[in-house]
DNA sequence: TTTTGTGAACTAGTTCACAGCT
DNA sequence: AGCTGTGAACTAGTTCACAAAA
């Protein structure tokens, strides 16, 4: 029997905070296959891991039957599913927009490519980093390019490193090239239309946080 | 009357997607300022990033009563508020763990600097690297000098740029050293005492969400 | 009148606890 | 017996709506 029976409607929502735990749920069995582990109970991982087991169970219960009552979760086939269901069966294309320092450590970060993601180019406006690459290899292309580019190498994902004041109109641009999925770095509100999937990681509001934890909290406790 | 006259205490907790958008607010009022604008409601701050304006009540009058009725909120004013909340009001000095690619750009990322940030120190195990220097002068120290460095230099927050297998012996080192905040950018679980905070930004986690998007959600959107 | 500050209502997310499968 | 999958209970976070202040 097919333990994938259970289907959701295309429409109904899945939150971000699942989703993302999903990604940590896959890099735990990476750590148990290595390990040698066959099967583990949603309590031993969630022990082992820090989390929560009820949780655990539903998140996985959202997409499907994958755990066995009475013996827990087979690693290999749980990483199959969790990797079916985050879309890293395929090789995902990603373009870093932004060939400064931000940029080029992206676009060279080992964990990218370890999980199945390919760094195929890199994008900038200045023409003395046109036509060069990054140390790994990854060729920078002069921004104006980018519709070309992108349809030719068949980009799937848009990495902005750029500039605060560039973000948005570079932003357009990759949209306009038809990507539907961003991973943004530069600090700020950027708007996307419907249908494109935009995500920020705000490096000032991370450390900032930590500002604040020093500042109110971290002085008495 | 003094508008800071509310105060929490001490051990209330104030959630983190509060303090978060602190730092949203703050970088919104800089703009305000910028473009001379005096005092600002709730509601056109709102309208204007993309916010609740209850919201944007609620987190500021967990700190204070910094509004006017009828009048709103002076830019100038509250931004001093939000600055010295976020503990912001006093120069605080960073360090950065691993001065690889990613450590090297974080190091110079200008980002950080403009809100009174001081990048002072990277740290590597690499002969090659130690004693060097980031293209922005950032000096680069022996790991095992960290505890001397950093009661020399008082580091308040450090961030940690290494390779995953050596995340957590760093963390130990840095924590040991009397760093009581980090910002991580490692992937895995990492454990720290009580009294020491740490924020991690996952890359892996971000993409892999995108990931899923294009799988399950952007198809048929 | 305008807009804050805030209790109340609502929505989302987490954890509990147990029926039911193996 | 052991563990999943899941409704119910709970907790956290957001938005509404309005009394009170300027």
């Amino acid at each position: 029997m097919n333990s994938s029976n259970k289907r959701r409607a295309a429409s109904e929502p899945v939150s971000e905070l699942t989703t993302n735990r999903l990604s940590v749920y896959l890099r735990c069995l990476h750590q148990l296959e290595a390990s040698g582990v066959e099967t583990i109970s949603s309590q031993a991982l969630a022990e082992q891991f820090g989390l929560n087991a009820a949780q655990i169970r539903k998140d996985l219960a959202y997409f499907g039957e994958f755990g066995v009552r009475g013996v827990g979760y087979y690693v290999k086939d749980l990483k199959r599913h969790l990797r079916q269901i985050l879309g890293l069966d395929r090789k995902l294309k990603v373009a870093v927009l932004g060939a400064g320092n931000l940029g080029q450590a992206l676009a060279d970060y080992p964990g990218f490519r370890r999980e199945g993601f390919e760094i195929v180019a890199m994008f900038d406006a200045s023409d003395t980093k046109i036509g060069d690459a990054s140390r790994s290899g990854v060729p920078i292309y002069d921004i104006r390019d980018l519709r070309k580019v992108a349809r030719r190498e068949h980009i799937d994902i848009g990495v902005i490193a750029v500039p605060a004041e560039s973000a948005q109109p570079v932003l357009d641009m990759v949209v306009a090239a038809g990507v539907k999925a961003i991973l943004n770095f530069s600090p700020g509100t950027l708007r996307v239309p419907p249908g494109v999937k935009l995500k920020s990681v705000d490096l000032t509001v991370s450390l900032e946080s930590l500002s604040f934890y020093l500042a109110q909290g971290g002085e008495d406790g």
